[in-house]
DNA sequence: TGAACAGTTGAGCAACCGTTCAACTGTATT
DNA sequence: AATACAGTTGAACGGTTGCTCAACTGTTCA
């Protein structure tokens, strides 16, 4: 491990003070982790493609290709990671596999960001 | 260019249609990456934690690099990414220069996430 | 059974991204 | 002016990640 940088802007006790009191006031180093693991599945515009194009209902892979026009191997990479991170569920009819959102949840955040994104 | 993988899953026309229907609803090729693009901003668990550090009240880049236990420069570039963005704002006081969230979205989204991830 | 299609998977590659490092600007102090 | 500290910046390195390719599984149908 390489030295450390100290922190040496104005070392009074006020400010160490502040600097101790925001580290205890911060969410678990585990919770931060998850969270913004949680933000890198909306942080790519084929995964965000994917839950607008499944949004009216179930597609199959094929179906999500087509919409997308991209190859269906890599709808099938970034549907798997969906769907370890449950935002969305899986359905066999047939040959083909049928993918829709897991919950309303996901709407809801997409539509909060959209809304900030709309306001500048 | 590559060939492109052909849609061959039951080319009827119903799914055609339904194809083609899920195309017009998708949103502007421009807006999903400008959302995906937001999306990344949360999407790093440093920026995360900048934003809860200085979630409850201003701090020079010094401080947040004492509360998190990182090098100013490290801090800096991530400040400049936020900054850049309008997730937070700058204010120079002396030699040092204060950071504060730029408005109350930031925390919205960041809680609806919150809320999301607790019920599982 | 075997051919055809839907979907999955793992390796490999290229592009992206966060941190480090070193040099720099800007402000206050003597 | 000189020093010291706060902060910024750009290049470079290393890890991550999304897509491609090829091989594979699973299902249907003849």
């Amino acid at each position: 491990m390489k030295e450390k940088q100290k922190h040496s802007c104005e070392e009074g006790i006020v400010e160490l003070e502040e600097v101790n009191a925001r580290r205890r006031a911060m969410p678990e180093e585990e919770e931060l982790y998850e969270l913004s693991d949680f933000f890198k599945l909306f942080a790519d515009s084929t995964r965000m493609r994917i839950l607008f194009a499944i949004d009216e209902g179930p597609l199959c892979v094929c179906e999500i290709s087509a919409v997308l026009e991209m190859t269906k191997s890599a709808i099938s990479h970034q549907l798997k990671t969906l769907r370890q991170n449950n935002l969305i569920k899986a359905q066999r009819r047939g040959k083909n596999v049928y993918y829709s959102l897991a919950d309303s949840h996901v709407k809801d955040i997409i539509e909060k960001a959209l809304e900030h994104i709309e306001e500048e």
